[in-house]
RNA sequence: GCUUCCGUAGCUCAGUUGGUUAGAGCACAUGACUGUUAAUCAUGGGGUCCUAGGUUCAAGUCCUAGUGGGAGCGCCA
């Protein structure tokens, strides 16, 4: 009977898994229950390749009462059976068992993982063992799917998968507080003639850095191969106690050589929704999950998206949208200022109540790359807002004209001599192009409908915390 | 980093104005039940009330500090 091959548990629900009624089956999983009475024992079981169990059905009789003991939730088995139509309600299928393996048992006493009721709180203690758990698999099944979709996505599409660099010399575009890369000895530094540390005796020659953003290397590709995307983790060592920051999360960023800014919002639009669809249509029984246990209009918040054009409107619009709105800020509304989490929530859940993209924003509080508008005020960038998450799409065209970059670095007081190599894409066949960045976690934060970034990623870094 | 709330059984929580031996549900143990759906029912075991100090005749409850966690804000994706 060991020799039966093994079926992984999802196969067993779909259209083909009905040629195996009434044949011989064998399975492999994680209990999560196990319930019944003196003469039989029903047994959920899970092996991560679905939410679904698929009950096993165990006479007590032919097993035994110490063998169905050790059974409890978190043991791993293998079990050979016939597959059945159930008897009972609630599933449509189960597995008669004729054989019972226990891989592992997991003592109760001590297994923290009980068939009900844990915060997210607490399983984030339990790192390591809370993808076992029907909430986690549904969110990493999730997250599996839409990474598998970003890349197909941009295959289809004739993007590049670009891989910028993890490790970095430039602090791009002064996007925070970076993570120090070194092999110095930090109890015994050397010293330079101004008694400094001797970054020269360093790794690398010189101070490196965890990279906050891939974006400056990508305008290295879209201005060589057209298109291209970035799609790995970034770093910040900002001090960020947030539900919506993480100093390990995951990045992706497209770069498109003769984009302007309207194709840029178009692609990022399209991007999304594509997303979204995806996960709706192959993701159902996860998404359903959710929606069922934490947020009841998750399904009709993600169709929404997928069926509306997003709001467009420039800054200097969204300004006096909100200086005409009487609702009371905290922070008060003057053009120039930068935009706070109250405002963009007004816009998006009160005002609008859709996904809205800001563009054209004053160049005072944009990065240094962004092109200039002609009116010498604002430059053309671009914020995705979305409601709950705020910021998923941050991006914009970028300036392509050499003498302008230059003299906004200049008057950012900006060190030149490290991008060098950056202002060489204008200096040598400059072409219009554009980019964004979009958050993979604040996308999975969306689409997942959890609340909180960290549990959204397997292993969560954020500051106090890098366990696991 | 700032503001604010919270920390009581393995888990989720209640605990009145400061007052006898700190409670419930789930989990666990034992028993009942021939098909359960987070099974149900009965009985039972289970506590450094986050830590340290203080106020008081008396502290889970009030005060101070520390520590851990959540939320809001800032930084941003």
């Amino acid at each position: 009977m060991d020799t039966i091959k093994r079926t992984e548990i999802k196969n067993l629900f779909t259209g083909q898994a009905k040629e195996k009624v009434n044949q011989p089956v064998c399975v492999k999983g994680w209990v999560r229950t196990k319930r019944g009475n003196k003469a039989v024992a029903f047994i959920a079981l899970n092996d991560g390749s679905t939410i679904n169990n698929i009950q096993v059905v165990a006479d007590v009789e032919k097993f035994g009462e110490d063998l169905l003991k050790r059974i409890s939730t978190g043991a791993s088995l293998r079990v050979n059976g016939t597959l059945v139509e159930s008897m009972g309600k609630g599933q449509s299928v189960e597995i008669q068992a004729s054989e019972i393996e226990i891989y592992g048992q997991a003592d109760v006493s001590t297994y923290p993982l009980q068939k009900k009721g844990h915060t997210m709180e607490f399983l984030r203690d339990i790192a390591h063992l809370r993808p076992r758990t029907n909430t986690f698999g549904a969110v990493l099944r999730v997250r599996h799917n839409m990474a598998f979709a970003i890349h197909k996505y941009f295959n289809d599409h004739g993007f590049f998968y670009w891989h910028s660099p993890i490790i970095t010399a430039s602090d791009c575009e002064g996007a925070g507080e970076m993570f120090q890369v070194t092999t110095l000895d930090l109890d015994n530094l050397p010293k330079n003639e101004a008694g400094k540390t001797d970054y020269s005796k360093d790794f690398f020659g010189e101070s490196t850095f965890m990279t906050v953003s891939g974006q400056l290397e990508g305008e290295l590709g879209a201005t060589s191969l057209g298109k291209i995307y970035t799609f790995g983790p970034t770093f910040r060592a900002e001090n960020s106690n947030t539900p919506r920051h993480l100093a390990e999360f995951w990045h992706v960023e497209p770069e498109m050589a003769f984009y302007d800014i309207n194709d840029n919002m178009d692609l990022a639009e399209d991007f999304i929704k594509y997303l979204v669809r995806y996960a709706l249509e192959n993701c159902k029984d996860d998404i359903d999950f959710l929606c069922k246990m934490y947020d009841n209009t998750l399904v009709e918040r993600l169709n929404f998206v997928i069926s509306h054009d997003f709001k467009r409107l420039t800054y200097t619009e969204a300004i006096s949208i909100l200086e005409e709105s009487k609702h009371k800020f905290d922070v008060p509304v003057s053009w120039g200022i930068d935009l706070q989490s109250e405002h963009e929530r007004y816009l998006v859940e009160h005002h609008f109540k859709c996904p809205v993209i800001l563009t054209d924003y004053p160049k005072e509080i944009k990065s240094f790359y962004m092109k200039q508008n002609d009116d010498g005020k604002t430059v053309r960038g671009m914020d995705i807002l979305f409601p709950q998450i705020g910021e998923i799409i941050g991006g914009s065209e970028r300036e392509a004209d050499f003498d302008k970059l230059l003299t906004r670095m200049k008057e950012l007081n900006m060190n030149l001599e490290p991008y060098q190599w950056y202002l060489d894409t204008r200096r040598f066949g400059t072409v219009p192009h554009s980019g964004f960045g979009l958050g993979f976690e604040r996308l999975l934060m969306f689409v997942t409908g959890m609340t909180n970034i960290r549990d959204v990623i397997p292993f969560p870094r954020y500051p106090k915390n890098a366990k696991f």
